[in-house]
DNA sequence: CGGCTCGTTCACAACCCTTTCACGGGCCGT
DNA sequence: ACGGCCCGTGAAAGGGTTGTGAACGAGCCG
């Protein structure tokens, strides 16, 4: 688990949160999380730009070590990925880093090298 | 294999590589690479302005001796250079050296000249 | 109790990475 | 220029990883 300083904010892009009032902004508009949800996308935030390792994540969030089957992870990511992307799908927060796990970066979903993993061939914009 | 300093940072040009991170920038932009071709790429900084045999990238970055028939390394620095030259099509990073192996060093792309290979008794350039 | 939300787990699909093969063109010594 | 080795490059197979929808159960509340 993780300290939340009462005065914290976290920005990235438009998304705006504030994990000692469970509130997540999206453009001043109010995004719908669950705790879990919350936790997840606070603890993306405070590491914005690096690569997260779902073990770390999972640590930090669940507050025990990641067992070796479970897809907790990825699932809540998921989750957090489809409420993002309702509210603002010209940009991708999220992005996955193969064998290691997530970073948080807003990026404009299409242009270059297209995102979520590493895929080889992107396409000539 | 090779020891990645927590804090390391190697850059060539308007490339940087935080191997700890697994994370590669150019120009601030995030660089989407897989293990092997982060590994590559890191090899050829740390040994940057030489020439590198396959030999020893193959044994650094795969961790074994390189069997006779392998082109897994020619593969590799394949991708390597089509993911810079797609983002930095201005520059050329990584040069063969017939007969030896590679070489990392940012070089402009001759418009007109197109000389892909260097020759060991070429010297330095 | 019945309906709802949330968290977890499962199963299958989709995808990515690595390795290997094959073909063609390039480079070099003769 | 020739022949042979070297390198560039696309494609494909195989196996591991991630995306995704759905089922299940616990807790909450009317």
């Amino acid at each position: 688990m993780e300290l939340n300083r009462e005065d914290e904010v976290l920005r990235a892009g438009d998304l705006e949160v504030r994990p000692a009032d469970h509130l997540a902004l999206v453009g001043g508009r109010t995004l719908p999380l669950s705790v879990r949800e919350l936790d997840l996308l606070a603890a993306l935030l405070r590491r914005q730009g690096r690569v997260v390792p779902r073990e770390e994540l999972y640590s930090t969030v669940w507050g025990a070590p990641l067992r070796s089957s479970d897809r907790s992870v990825d699932v809540y990511i998921h989750k957090l990925r489809a409420k993002l992307a309702r509210v603002q799908p010209q940009y991708r927060y999220v992005h996955t880093h193969f064998g290691f796990g997530y970073r948080l970066a807003p990026e404009l979903s299409h242009p270059f090298h297209t995102d979520v993993t590493n895929r080889q061939q992107d396409g000539l914009q």
